[in-house]
DNA sequence: AGATTACATTTTGAATTCATAATTATGTCA
DNA sequence: TGACATAATTATGAATTCAAAATGTAATCT
């Protein structure tokens, strides 16, 4: 007997997993902001829990580069640098890369069917301007193609570091042209993967993946810059 | 002013991080061994510190793979499966395809120098069929090259997917044929290097992984025989 | 004997405590 | 006023404590 029926196992939780959850997409989302303090009293309370294990969960986001500790003066909310988003970039770039290739390999007509129709209905919103859901359904898609290429390692990897650069996603408000070059992208990404041709996925999702290199850099010099002159 | 002289700073360290800097190489030599219970009190005394700093660090150990918590039951090194292998090897295998092209952008004479060095080193080493030396120095030359891609974030997402992986390197003692054509494949490695091909370089990466990916399954399924066997 | 229960011991998870470091508030003096 | 020193307060890091869960052991029954 090697492989076990790993259903029926009962899923225990412990509290500062439980909490390393809660408090990572109130990180991602910027309801605790990049520069910030971690208000580790505040939050020890909202959850009703002691600082022991609140201060568990900080170490594993810490280790996840969300929150940096500074020894004797507690946890901050990690900024995204200039400098992170040209190196992890590329390694989504890759990771992504590689994702193509094994979806294509690996992914059911099924699951072919559901991305289509993910993708068309981000096409909808596209039509109707409507952003916020254009983000969702976008990020579902990406998602979903790193699902289908059904390697855990690799989903893990590649979402330890989008929820790095998922705050300046969210807000990098793209500019009309992107946009559209985006969603061009999207077309050619879907036309891929009906083809299952690995190779070709692979590449467009790099360079999509490139692209919003570029267009995340744009904002992030464009915010610095108003910081800057507001700190005058 | 934008970058800070970082030198100057004083590193002041947490005793969790002191922990798992400690704990981490005890598991990739396999001193704590593949499916042993970590000895949490034993490692407290050891390291002359209390509970908190310690299971602080479990819980770090815990988010790189390296241990795994059982809620009431204590933290477990985690064993190298044939799964995990097959899922890890291939994002290294994009990782470092990605390394080597961006080394071969970046690197200095200096460094391409000293890789030679290191590289004639590892091949006095396999004419002298000195394995343990072979091997670190092995390392230390894909080290290298991490290194002169210049990103950090590469390095760190390569060296945490590596630990896991090293412990099945390390006890996977290679057959004479392996050991052959993985100096081969360094040779290719070094004049890919030298000529600055990354996309060359990066393929050849990306194959040498592929074939260490092969000699650790061998090993890992002639070790699972052997413990089915014994165990009978 | 082997299974089953009851009880003691150990281990674990998390709250609490406590010493120390950092921060803030207050007082002093030029 | 404001630069500096000093005291009070707060936050942090880590040890300790304590309740609950798991494990081990002995007694009991079939």
């Amino acid at each position: 007997m090697t492989a076990a029926s790993d259903t029926n196992v009962i899923e225990r939780r412990s509290l500062h997993l439980e909490l390393v959850e809660r408090i990572r997409p109130l990180i991602v989302e910027s309801q605790l902001k990049a520069g910030d303090k971690v208000p580790e009293k505040e939050l020890c309370e909202r959850f009703r829990v002691s600082r022991t294990p609140m201060r568990e969960a900080l170490k594993v986001l810490a280790a996840e580069r969300l929150v940096r500790l500074e020894p004797n003066r507690g946890a901050w909310v990690t900024k995204v640098t200039v400098e992170e988003v040209e190196e992890v970039f590329p390694v989504l770039g890759a990771l992504e890369a590689l994702s193509g290739e094994l979806a294509c390999s690996n992914i059911s007509d099924t699951e072919i069917t559901q991305i289509r129709q993910l993708h068309d209905q981000m096409m909808q919103n596209y039509r109707d301007r409507n952003l916020a859901e254009y983000f969702r359904i976008n990020q579902e898609i990406h998602r979903a193609i790193l699902l289908a290429a059904k390697n855990q390692s690799l989903t893990n990897t590649c979402q330890a570091l989008s929820a790095r650069m998922q705050r300046a996603r969210y807000a990098a408000n793209l500019s009309e042209e992107r946009w559209a070059n985006a969603v061009d992208e999207h077309e050619q990404i879907i036309r891929s993967l009906e083809a299952r041709d690995g190779k070709q996925l692979g590449e467009i999702l790099r360079q999509h993946m490139k692209n919003k290199q570029e267009s995340v850099l744009k904002w992030l010099r464009q915010t610095n810059a108003e910081q800057d002159n507001s700190a005058i």
